[in-house]
Formats: C-alpha cells, structure tokens, sequence
DNA sequence: ATGAAAGCGCTAACAT
DNA sequence: ATGTTAGCGCTTTCAT
C-alpha cells in the first residue's frame, strides 16, 4: 500500500513537511489545523507533503503546548473490595453494563478523535493517585461512573474544576454535570405491570442498598405497590450480580413460598433468579411472573425472554461523553444535566 | 486537608520547585526520578519543595523528550459489524470475559504507573486511525484482543516495531508475543471427562468458527471424543453469546433428542443453554452432562453449579502486561511467549 | 496570507 | 554531586 522507499527510522516533524513543502513550519501547522486563511494553492501543496512524509502530529509536543490532550478519562469507581486475598474481582468491568456503557462514549469520542483512558478508583490511594493524574490536565475531562452512593469522588472530581460528567445522579448534591434514567419511574412501571397482572404476593430482589440504583429501584417499587394496596412486599439482596440474583431468589422462595411475582432489579439478577424458579417448579409467567431492568441483551436470551424496564444505556454513554465534549468545548459553563425516560419492555416472564 | 493560601492559577513546575528548594531544575528532575546521585540532605530540601508546592510532573513535556508515554493501549479488535443500521454492539465489551481481562492487566500496570488507553479496531478505517496512532508513538506499547482468526492487526502490529502482546495465538504464525491457555487441552478434558462418565450420544456448543478459540475447542473435543470412539457428535454454532447459547441449544435438542452430554465452549453460552434444557424437561446433569468453558463467575451461579474448563483469564492477563513491561523496558527483545494450562473444575452440571 | 521566533515543561548531555 | 544548556515538536503571537 505504501511505498517503503526509505524506512523511516524517525517519524516526520512538521519541519520535514515544511522543508518538503517549501513553506515554514507554521503554514504547515495552520494546514493541520484547518486554519482558513491559508492559500488554496498552498494548502494543496502542503497536503501533498503530509502524504509523502507520512507525518502525524506528535501529540506531547502538541499538547505541551495547547494544555489539551484530546483524552478523556473514565473513571470506575468501586468501593474498597474488602478482603485483600480476593483476586481483583472489580465487579464494574465483569458487569455486561460497563460493556454498554464504553460503546456507547465510543461511539462518540472515536469520531471525535479522542482517545479514552481508563482509570480504577478503589481505595484512598487510588483516588489520591487518580486525583494528582488528573490534576497535572493528562486528560480534558472525565466521566466517572461510581458504584457506591457515598462516593467522595464527585466532590473531589468537582474541585479539580475539570469537565466531568456523571453516570447517575450522585447522592449528595453535586454541580457536576449527569446523566441517569429515571429509576423511580422504572421501578414504578414495574410495580404498576405486575399489579395490573392481578399479582398481589410480590417479592423483590434489590440492588445493594449503598448504591443510588439500589436504593430507588426498591423505594421505587415499593411506593407504587402501595398506592395499589400492596404491602407486605418480601424482599432479599442481590448485589446486582448473577450468583446474587440466584440466592436471592432462593431466599425470597423460602420466606414467601406462595410468591406470584417478582421484580428484580437488574437483568443480571433476574438471569440468576430464573433458572431457580424453574428448578422449584414453578412456572413464569403461569405462577410467577418476573420484571427486570435494564433491558440487557440477558433479557432476550432467557427463557422466558424477560419483561423488563429499558434503560438506554449506550445511548445514555453517548449523551455523556456529548455532554463532556461541550463542557470540554467551553470551560465554566456547566452542562444541564439530563434525564432519560426508561420504558417497559414486554416479553414473555410477566 | 491542603492549604489553600494560594489558588495555583497555574500548576507548579519544575521550575518553581527549584526556587522554592533553592537549587536547579536539573536536581528537581534527578529527585523526582529517582536517581542516585543526590545529596541525602538536597533530596530532602527538594522533596519539602514538591510537597508544598503540590508539584506533579507534566506528563507531555517529560514524554516529548523521553519519548515514552507511560501508558499503554488495549486495543479490541472485532469483525466489522455487518447492518450498519445496528447500533454499537461490541460484543467484545459487553462480554464479562473482557472485564476480566481489564482487571487483570490493570493489576500489573497500575503500579506500575501505567495508564491504559481503550482502543477499538472494527474496520478498515479505524484500523487506519489505530496503526497511525500507534506509529506516532502516542503509547509505549499494546496489547491486542483480537476476536478473529483472520485479523490482520498481529501483521500490522508488528511492522510498528512496538512492543505489543497478543492474547491468544494469531493464526497466521507471527513473531509477536502471545499469552494463551491451551484450549486444545481444555476441550479434551471436557471430552475426556465426559466420555469417563459413560456419556456416548453427545452435542457441542461451538464458538463462531472464525475466531481461534472457537475452532480449537471445537476440533480439539472432537478429536479426543474420536480416540472414545465416540464419532457421531452434534454441534450447534453459538456464537460466544448467551443468547446464541440458548438457541444452539434448542437446535441440538431438535437434532438429536436423545442428546445425554454436551460441551459448551463457554459458560456466557452454557447459561444460554442450561435454562434451555431445563425447560425441555431433561434433568442436569441426570439426562444431559454439561460441561463449560472458562470457569466464570457465571458458572457458580448457574444451577445446577456448572463443571468447566477452568482458564486463569485474570492471571494470563497479568502476564500479558508484565510482558508487555518488560519489552519496553528492552525493546528489540521480543519475550517467549507462554502458553498456561487449564484445568478441569467439577461442579454439579458433569 | 505567510514567516520568524519564542516558548510550553521537561530530560540529558556536558561541564564543573 | 550539582548546575548549565540545548533541545524534544508543536502552536502562536507578532511582524511583514
């Protein structure tokens, strides 16, 4: 494809161009750059040049100078795992949803040629590495997605004064700028599905109650099933993770054998949960009816394909890294944050 | 926690460290690199400078002239997504196996003060955008997830001259270092074990037969089952997905109904399958044997608990950067690559 | 519209 | 052991 006529043992500088070229370095550099006022002719001839030499702008050199680094930072903020013998687990990247969320700011950032770092926030140490990185400007800006609802990084992130966008809103007010589904309105469109099925012995199986999403998908729920006559709602923890769905399940079957629906908090969840309904004999929908969330694929590879409450997640990542964008494209002025609207998906469990 | 008394308009530098130490620039940069050739008691002067100055280092002056980045690139490397009307999938992200590998990579670089940078390659010109990238020397070295057979990367990769890993061996034989388990003795474990449980009319789950990994599992079970004199085995291509798990399975139970075994080439695609035989009445592992692959943590929460081929993903992944390391630190010395030996894990399901 | 020149913050000879 | 100095490759005034 290329001709090889000289290895180039070191890359090409914009002063090879220029020489290339017969123009300076800096009508190179304005070429690069899009600058308007350079002449036609001349843009054509130093375009030329580009392609021969193969140039690249080098981008330390460029970045040392214009204090921008075209990077941004996503940062995954898990609480501290607790025994240290415990292999890095990092329940985050082994969740299919941080999958979504990466392809979704990919779909954004790549056009947009920025490039993506990914950074891990666990401890104290950590966090001060993380902070003192992203203090120095190796980024432009960040998105943090944060487990836990006590999260010091919003507050340490909103110091920094960089852009920053949230996944989530965080618990304590925070100025940053975030992106959520609304997940008191999903957890109620649960509720208000699975009470309108007649179901009146309703369980649920919650996310860890230290994290945003835990807390009000259940609160949620639990407030829409009252406004329907419903109270004595069995609940167990699932710890948005797969094996947590499954002895969830099996606990929630134990406390209240006579269950006749079940909303589980996460597809991931209700992935464990459903092979243990099945394997206790009962049957979903016919006598127990089963609501997810999130809309995963997991959701259409059960079986029965799974009723669930769609979040837009990829395209909620894309609104994100949008939203860093602009921020990042005029410092200072906060972006609004936005709110999407989850939706119920019916298929085949309730 | 720090004083405030003076909003740093502008990041300390160098250069004010060494006023306020009262020595040069130069003996900053030795303290700050740790070099040996420092007065104890100069050292200590500096090191007070940098606290109270809250000094970090300017990652794109020090990498113009070092030429090293300190991060890295994990580029994913995926078959083209066919309907460019579907949106941003990345099979490759929404896999719990790539969280593994990110958290085991992550255990080695991070201190090692190395950040990584998440790169994505689905066609021609992102892979264009990626070598160009690459070759200006954006990042020190790369690692590559590469998830077909036919990928040119590995070639491309190795003409950068850059240190890089693969995960998995390439098809096309190639000089770069790679990381892999043998999966050719991971399907014959499950064949052997199955075949040792007096299983005869079996099926198996294959991955997409263009990635390495789905080929070997496939024709390494096969050709282990045939020293069993086992032949007549039904397969079903499942596509690494759980959802394609879920269907190769009913398609295996249409062909051969009285199926009493199958292997499953991965245990994402064995939790597609389980509730699948379940639901047709077979009994696990009474009426059919399961057997997975990877050991996930999907594969303790199935139920039953899934017998699998267990891959160290995590530890192969710290391999990966810890070779990746090493080249770095002594280019041109490409390291041996290492191959890591799975093993068979009984659970319930075989 | 184009070029000359000054630096961005750092490291690495080299000199002392 | 420490300081001096010359760049790394780029953008950006400032002249022209």
């Amino acid at each position: 494809m290329t001709a090889d006529v000289s290895p180039p043992a070191r890359p090409a500088t914009l002063e090879d161009v220029a020489a290339v070229a017969g123009v300076s370095r800096a009508t190179v550099s304005r070429v690069i750059n899009g600058a308007t006022t350079v002449d036609p002719a001349l843009r054509r001839v130093v375009e030329e040049a580009v392609a021969t030499t193969g140039y690249v702008p080098n981008r330390a050199a460029r970045s040392l100078v214009t204090r921008r680094t075209d990077s941004i930072a996503l940062v995954v903020s898990e609480r501290e795992r607790r025994p240290v013998s415990e292999p890095f687990i990092g329940r985050m990247f082994s969740d299919p949803h941080f999958g979504r969320v990466v392809g979704g700011l990919m779909d954004v950032l790549r056009p947009a040629g920025i490039q993506m770092v990914l950074m891990l926030a666990d401890d104290e140490a950590s966090r001060n590495q993380l902070l003192s990185y992203l203090r120095q400007g190796h980024v432009d800006g960040v998105v943090l997605i944060s487990s836990h609802a006590d999260d010091p990084l919003p507050g340490l992130l909103h110091d920094t004064r960089l852009p920053a966008v949230l996944a989530g809103r965080p618990r304590k007010p925070s100025p940053l700028t975030y992106v959520e589904a609304d997940q008191r309105a999903g957890a109620q469109m649960a509720a208000d599905h699975l009470a309108a099925l007649g179901r009146r012995r309703i369980g649920t199986i919650t996310g860890p109650q230290d994290m945003p999403a835990g807390q009000v998908r259940l609160t949620g729920f639990l407030d829409a099933l009252e406004q329907h006559g419903i109270g004595d709602v069995a609940t167990a923890e699932g710890g948005f993770t797969h094996s947590g769905g499954a002895s969830a399940m099996r606990q929630l079957l134990r406390e209240r054998p006579d269950l006749d629906a079940v909303f589980v908090a996460s597809d991931l969840m209700a992935l464990g949960a459903l092979p243990v309904l099945l394997r206790a004999g009962r049957d979903v929908p016919g006598d127990v009816a089963v609501v997810g969330f999130d809309d995963s694929n997991a959701a259409v590879a059960c079986d029965p394909p799974l009723t669930t409450v769609r979040q837009p997640v990829e395209e909620m990542a894309s609104e994100m890294a949008r939203l860093l964008l602009k921020q990042i494209g005029r410092p200072g002025l906060p972006e609004p944050s936005v709110v999407f609207h989850p939706t119920l998906v019916r298929r085949e469990s309730a």
